[in-house]
DNA sequence: GCTGTTGATGTTATCGGTAACATGGCGTCG
DNA sequence: CGACGCCATGTTACCGATAACATCAACAGC
């Protein structure tokens, strides 16, 4: 058979089978060429007759080098992170290291409890999706010299290195487009904002926009309980009754939109002709054959495999031109507005 | 500071810091309650000014229990496991266990490598989305005795245990409910199906139903490539093309049925009225707020903990009761039936 | 023929913890 | 008052790999 009744074989156990030491067997391993090729075969059968698989942990402890990467994720309920979770695990598998996961539900004491947890790991690298962190989560991270990714945000200084794009700019930008397309009277629906720091950005970035354009007003509404289409939907009809005018909404998500063009509808309101509606992410059923909401379009899988990669280069060695990288966002103008 | 210049703080520097030897320091972070308040605190101290995170991978080699789960997810992208995953990834933490995760984008040789390289990793258990596997994978996951659940679906012959539902049973309940509202020529849309096995049976359940009521018709079309929208809109096209008289479509996901949504109404078909509408898996946009859309609710959340809870509790010694645990689907009438 | 170099493989120590057993002090009980 | 047992802590060995250095044969060059 191929396992001992004991439990794994080691590589002890290949070696006798082999008639080879151990690290006849670890060089086969890591470096076969190292090895001849007559001996090296001998140490591959037994490995397959044995079903060998190598201990990770022993030889990273060894090594020093866990070929781990963890990634702190802020939701992993929805949809929002589920491209860049892809794009993380898919570069890391194609350099030989694993992903260790976590949520965080937007709660910093969450995150750094799952820092913590991570770190006894000893991982090649850390991502975070949040930034802003608890002043002790800061330190930890700083002192532990792992490299650290915070991504989908572009903070100021960030811990080690960051990935995204400027969600103030995104913000800004879709006010613009709707600027252009004749909106006056819009409005802004968010989420209430302590975890969601990159909601405020976007909102920040779209107010400061329509302020100086002199020409628009701005409201905002930041949605209660329920889930994000419910606040979606609640929020526009909050925003409706005291505003009444209001002739475009941001929304700070899609799934936020999507509710409120649910309820636009069910008020008999015409989309975009009574009033526009955007979201942010671009999601998959906003698309051509789905709502044709007019979105922002985010690089969540690259944002993914960049952080990857800029992990794998550090620990190669290779030092990247800047600490911060910005892989841009896209307005994408569809039907709603 | 808190950690030396040379890297990380040991387990040793800690004892030699707060005057006792290292396994003193092991029981303080295991079992305090066999170590004196005293010496307790003092050890506490230490580990505190230190900054020292315990290695889990030295303890785990000599523990032989590595507090890690793997699981091997059948798709990243959507958001079809993404609440599984959550539940997985929260409940593990409440018990110290730590979740590696690795896609496979459907594919059995990526399967096989992900249970591969995962076990390096000595895992505590492994949860698998997929119930049909290399012969390969089958033999390497008995062989090593490792707990394994596979999930979402009831397999007749499990590996280990199973936490799933009636994939099945979900398409014939969705073929008697739109039976009952009086549909007669009834198409399915779903994808083509290498990998989809579980789309495939609902689609075998649904048919057999119509088949059965002796008053139906069944259609099917796979979808061609695209986005999952776009196959459902492209879907609902073909099925119109061919058969223009169907009444009602079944969508193996929500985002195919968003896509045939998005189709009849281009083509200015009502909905429900000249045509009903059905997906599977009722994402969160599906709902009240959202499209209204009739679907199958299946238990994605519960799934990953109680996966997660049965690798627990088999590693505690307790067996459950039934190797396979089903935790039912419930469909969802909305407006588009 | 001797030395230096290269290639193939082995030996030893070590990574950072935990298991198992050992030790020593102290209170209890017959 | 000695044996026993418990509590708190320590010693030793080992988990399964890799790093660093060591060995030894074969061969080239002078």
């Amino acid at each position: 058979m191929a396992i001992e009744s004991s439990g794994w074989a080691t590589m002890g156990d290949v070696a006798e089978k082999a008639g080879v030491s151990k690290i006849t067997v670890s060089r086969v391993l890591r470096s076969p060429d190292k090895v001849k090729p007559e001996t090296r075969e001998r140490v591959r059968a037994a490995i397959a007759e044995l079903g060998y698989v190598p201990d990770e942990a022993a030889g990273g402890l060894s090594s020093r080098r866990s070929r781990i990467v963890g990634a702190v994720i802020s939701t992993l309920a929805g949809s929002t992170f589920a491209s860049t979770v892809d794009g993380l695990g898919a570069r890391l598998r194609q350099n030989d290291h694993q992903l260790l996961l976590a949520g965080t539900d937007y709660s910093s004491a969450k995150e750094a409890d799952a820092v913590a947890t991570m770190l006894g790991r000893r991982p090649d690298g850390l991502v975070l999706t949040s930034t802003t962190h608890r002043e002790e989560t800061r330190r930890t991270l700083e002192a532990s010299r792992v490299p650290v990714v915070e991504i989908w945000e572009l903070p100021a200084d960030p811990i080690g290195y960051a990935v995204g794009f400027s969600n103030r700019d995104a913000g800004a930008a879709m006010a613009q487009h709707l600027l252009a397309t004749g909106r006056r009277r819009m409005a802004f629906i968010g989420t209430a904002g302590e975890g969601d720091r990159r909601g405020r950005l976007r909102y920040e970035g779209f107010a400061e926009v329509l302020e100086q354009s002199g020409s628009a007003e701005v409201r905002a509404t930041a949605a209660a309980a329920g889930t994000q289409t419910a606040r979606g939907a609640r929020g526009l009809a909050a925003v409706l009754e005291r505003w009444p005018d209001t002739d475009a909404v941001f929304c700070s998500s899609d799934s936020l939109a999507l509710g409120a063009l649910s309820e636009a509808r069910r008020r008999g309101l015409r989309v975009p002709d009574d009033i526009a509606v955007a979201g942010f992410g671009d999601f998959e059923f906003a698309g051509e054959f789905g709502l044709g909401l007019t979105t922002v379009r985010v690089p969540g899988l690259q944002i993914g495999e960049t952080a990857a990669q800029l992990i794998l280069d550090v620990n190669a060695g290779i030092e990247p031109g800047d600490r911060t990288i910005d892989l841009g966002f896209e307005v994408i103008a569809r039907v709603t507005t």
